[in-house]
DNA sequence: GAAGCCATGTAATTGGTTACATGATTAG
DNA sequence: CTAATCATGTAACCAATTACATGGCTTC
C-alpha cells in the first residue's frame, strides 16, 4: 500500500503488467517483452531489475528466492496492491503518447533530392522493411496466443495492429510505385 | 570537405535535409520540422543550433548574417559538399531503424485485466487518438504540398503513409469492436 | 569442453529534453 | 500596449542504452 517515493513511470507499469501475466524472474520479463510488445515498447535489463526493486518496496510485487540448483533466482509475483495499481493505470484517462522515430520515412521525405531510380530503390527498401516486420510479427503470434489463453485476446489485437499498419505502409509504397512508373 | 570529428548523426542529416529544401535560420528549421516530419521525427532547438555549428565547421553548410532590423539572424544554406553528403546518406544501404513507443498499444496489450466495458472504453480512446492524428496530418497537407512544388512529391508520400497507418489502426479497432460486441 | 542460455546486477555513457536567459519585431 | 512570433543560444537534468562483470546450468 505504501506509495512510491517517485511516481511510477511507464516502464514500471510495463514490468508490473508483465508480472500480472504470471509470476516470473526479471530475466523472464525481458524475454516476454521480446516476444510480445517489443514492436511498440522496449525495455532493457538495466531498467527491469531496479524497477522490480522499487515495485517491491512499494508493495506492488512480492519476491521469493527460488534458486535453480546453485543458480541465483528470484521469482516475482503480483500483490493485490499491484493488481489495483495496474488497473488504475489502464483506465486512467490521460493522453497516450504515440512516438514514432523512423529514419526510413525521414529519408523518403527528402527523396526528391534523389534521381527517380535512386528514389525507387529507397522506396523498395522501406517496403521490404515492413514486409520483414510483418514476418517477425507473424512469428511471435503463437507466443501471443499462448499468453492470452481463454481470458481474452488483447495481445492478439495489438499484434493485428502491428501487422495492419505495416501492411498499410506496403500498400502506399506499391501505389506510389505504380503512380511514378506509369507516366 | 573537412569531415566531422565525430560521425554525423541522424539529427544532423535532418537539419542538413531541411536546409536542402531552402536556405533559412535555425528557427525556420524548427518550424519546418513541426509542419512536416514531426510525426516520425522530432528535434529540439537545443539540438539544431549546435548541429548547425558542427555542419558549418565541416563545410556542409555556410552561414551569413542577415539581421532583420536590430534582431540577430543567421541564414544557412547548403554547400556542394553538404548536398553530396545528404545524397550519400539517402542512398546508403543500411538498416533503417523503425522505433515506435506507444503507451496506447501497451495498455491495450494488458487490457485483458480490465472488464469488457473498460476494455471497450480504452479501445475507443486508441481509435479516437488515431482519428485526431489523421486530422492533424490533413492540416499540414498544404505545407507539405508547398514544400515539394514541382520537383517531386515525396513529402506528400510520407504524409500519405502517416494517414494510411492511422487509418489501419482505426480499422482494426472497429473490427475488434464488432467482434467483441457481437457475441 | 565449448557454446549458448538462464540469471542478476552495476557503471559509464549517451542522446535528448526542459527550462532558462535574452531580446527585437509585428499584429491586434 | 500587450501578446505572439521571430530568433539564438546555454545549462541542467533525465531516461535509457551499452557495456561490463559474474557465474551456474544445459546441450551438443
Amino acid at each position: 500500500m505504501t506509495s512510491l517515493p517517485a511516481p511510477m513511470t511507464t516502464p514500471d507499469f510495463v514490468v508490473l503488467g508483465m508480472i500480472s501475466l504470471g509470476a516470473g524472474t526479471g530475466y523472464a520479463i525481458k524475454k516476454r517483452v521480446a516476444t510480445s510488445i517489443r514492436f511498440f515498447w522496449t525495455i532493457s535489463e538495466a531498467q527491469i531489475y531496479p524497477s522490480l526493486e522499487r515495485l517491491e518496496r512499494a508493495g506492488m510485487v512480492a519476491s521469493r528466492l527460488a534458486p535453480s540448483g546453485g543458480r541465483r533466482r528470484r521469482v516475482f509475483e503480483l500483490t493485490a496492491a499491484g493488481r489495483g495499481a495496474l488497473h488504475d493505470w489502464l483506465v486512467l484517462s490521460e493522453p497516450m503518447p504515440f512516438e514514432l522515430r523512423d529514419v526510413g520515412l525521414v529519408r523518403l521525405f527528402f527523396a526528391d533530392a534523389l534521381s527517380p531510380d535512386e528514389a525507387r530503390t529507397l522506396l523498395g527498401a522501406v517496403r521490404r522493411r515492413s514486409e520483414a516486420r510483418i514476418a517477425a510479427l507473424l512469428a511471435i503470434r503463437p507466443a501471443a496466443a499462448e499468453v492470452s489463453e481463454g481470458k481474452g485476446d488483447h495481445p492478439l489485437l495489438t499484434l493485428r495492429m502491428g501487422i495492419a499498419f505495416h501492411r498499410a505502409i506496403i500498400e502506399v509504397c506499391e501505389a506510389f510505385e505504380r503512380e511514378t512508373t506509369l507516366n
